[in-house]
DNA sequence: CATCGATGTTGAG
DNA sequence: TCAACCTCGATGG
C-alpha cells in the first residue's frame, strides 16, 4: 500500500546499505528462482525510485524492477539504519527519531505495506534489542506481531551482539531475498518483479508521468500540465494515472484534491493552468514531507489543537481519506465516499463543490 | 477459523 | 467494468 514516498525511502535504504556490496540473491518462496539466479553474486551498483517503481541495478547493467502493488513489502534486517532522511527539506515534525540515522543498527523493519494498526511503519523509532532479537523499524506497515521494541536503548549491545543470529530465517512468503554480509532485504507480495536491461528500464520510465523527486521541477510541472489540461477526464482519475504524474495513490489523491478544494469530478480540461500547477507543487511538498518523515502527513496548516487531536488517532489523521460520514474538518459537512475506477474516493461535497 | 479488505495495476470481456 | 494477482492483519463467528 505504498505510495511514492515509501518507494523513495526504500530506494534510499538500498542506496545506503546495499549499493556497492556483492549481493546474494535467492527466492526462498521459489517463484522468482530464475530471476534471482541472474542477480546472484553481483554487486548492486544503483538504487532508484520513479513513482511507485523501484529499480535496483547490478553489475553489468542488469536491473531488478519491483512494483509493490497493493500487498507488497520489503523487510529489512541486519545492520540497517532505520532513520529518516534529510534529503528533502521541510518543516515536518518528524516523529521519527533522528538519533538512529547515522549508525547502522541491528534491526528489522518493513517498508511498503501498511495496515490500519496503531503503529505505522516508517515512523517507529528504531531500537536496539539483544543479540538474538531484532527490533522493527518499519516503513510502510509493520506487522504488529513482529513489532517488539526494546524497553530501552542499549547502544553497547550493538557492538557486542554484532550480527549474531544474522541473517534471520525468512518469514512467510519471500519472493526475493537480497543478502549482503551485513544486511538483508526480503521482498514479499510484489505485483511486479523482473530483471530488465537498461533499455527495458528506460521503456518503463518513459511511460511514467513526472516524479517531483526525479524530474526537474519546472520541467515536471510543464509535463504534468500538458498531460492534464486537454484530458476530458475527471481530475480525481488523472491524479491516479501514473502516466500523468508519478507516485500518487489513493490517499494522496484524496488529500491533494481536498487541499486544493477541488471537485474530483472536474475535468482536467476544465481546470485553469494555475490549479494544475498548484497540484503539482503541493504533490512535491507532500512527497517531500512523506519521504522525510515516513508518514503521510497531509494536514499541515491545521491549527495546533486541531492537529493534535487529529493526529492522536492515526486511523483518522487526514482531511478526508477514510472519513466517510464524518464531519468535514473545515465545514462540518459529511464526507462522501464514492467508487471511481474501482477505488474509493473521499471528498467533501461542500468544500470541494 | 473464515472472510474481508488494502496506500495498485493489468488485462479480459 | 471487473476479476485476478498476491499477502497478511483485522474482523467476525
Amino acid at each position: 500500500m505504498p505510495e511514492g514516498h515509501s518507494i523513495h525511502r526504500i530506494a534510499r535504504q538500498f542506496g545506503r546499505h546495499f549499493v556497492g556490496a556483492p549481493v546474494a540473491a535467492s527466492s526462498p518462496q521459489g517463484r522468482f528462482a530464475e530471476g534471482a539466479a541472474l542477480i546472484d553474486g553481483r554487486t548492486m551498483t544503483e538504487s532508484r525510485a520513479v513513482g511507485k517503481q523501484l529499480f535496483l541495478e547490478f553489475d553489468e547493467a542488469m536491473w531488478l524492477r519491483v512494483h509493490l502493488g497493493i500487498y507488497g513489502a520489503w523487510d529489512f534486517a541486519g545492520a540497517v539504519a532505520t532513520a529518516t532522511a534529510r534529503t528533502v527539506s521541510s518543516e515536518s515534525e518528524s516523529s521519527s527519531s533522528t538519533r538512529s540515522r547515522d549508525h547502522p543498527r541491528l534491526v528489522t523493519g518493513r517498508m511498503g505495506q501498511t495496515g490500519m494498526r496503531g503503529v505505522t511503519d516508517e515512523d517507529a523509532p528504531a531500537t536496539v534489542v539483544g543479540a538474538h532479537e531484532h527490533s522493527l523499524a518499519s516503513i510502510g506497515a509493520p506487522r504488529r506481531t513482529r513489532l517488539r521494541m526494546a524497553e530501552q536503548e542499549r547502544e553497547s549491545a550493538i557492538d557486542d551482539a554484532g550480527l549474531e543470529g544474522f541473517p534471520p530465517e525468512p518469514i512467510g512468503q519471500v519472493r526475493v531475498r537480497l543478502l549482503t554480509e551485513r544486511a538483508v532485504a526480503d521482498l514479499r507480495g510484489p505485483t511486479a518483479c523482473e530483471v530488465l536491461d537498461a533499455t527495458g528500464v528506460q521503456r518503463v520510465i518513459d511511460a511514467l508521468g513526472p516524479d517531483p523527486l526525479v524530474d526537474d521541477l519546472e520541467a515536471g510541472e510543464e509535463r504534468m500540465l500538458q498531460r492534464v489540461r486537454r484530458r476530458r477526464v475527471p481530475i480525481g482519475l488523472l491524479l491516479m494515472d501514473q502516466s500523468v504524474v508519478s507516485g500518487i495513490g489513493n490517499v494522496y489523491r484524496a488529500e491533494l484534491l481536498f487541499r486544493a478544494r477541488l471537485d474530483p469530478h472536474a475535468l482536467g480540461a476544465s481546470l485553469p493552468d494555475d490549479v494544475i500547477r498548484g497540484l503539482w507543487r503541493d504533490w512535491r511538498h507532500l512527497l517531500g514531507v512523506g519521504v522525510d518523515t515516513g508518514q503521510m502527513l497531509t494536514m499541515d496548516g491545521l491549527d495546533e489543537e486541531a492537529r493534535r487531536l487529529a493526529l492522536r488517532d492515526r486511523a483518522d489523521r487526514h482531511w478526508v481519506y477514510k472519513r466517510e460520514g464524518l464531519p468535514c474538518r473545515v465545514c462540518g459537512t459529511h464526507i462522501v465516499m464514492e467508487t471511481a475506477a474501482g477505488r474509493k474516493l473521499y471528498y467533501c461535497p461542500s468544500c470541494q463543490g
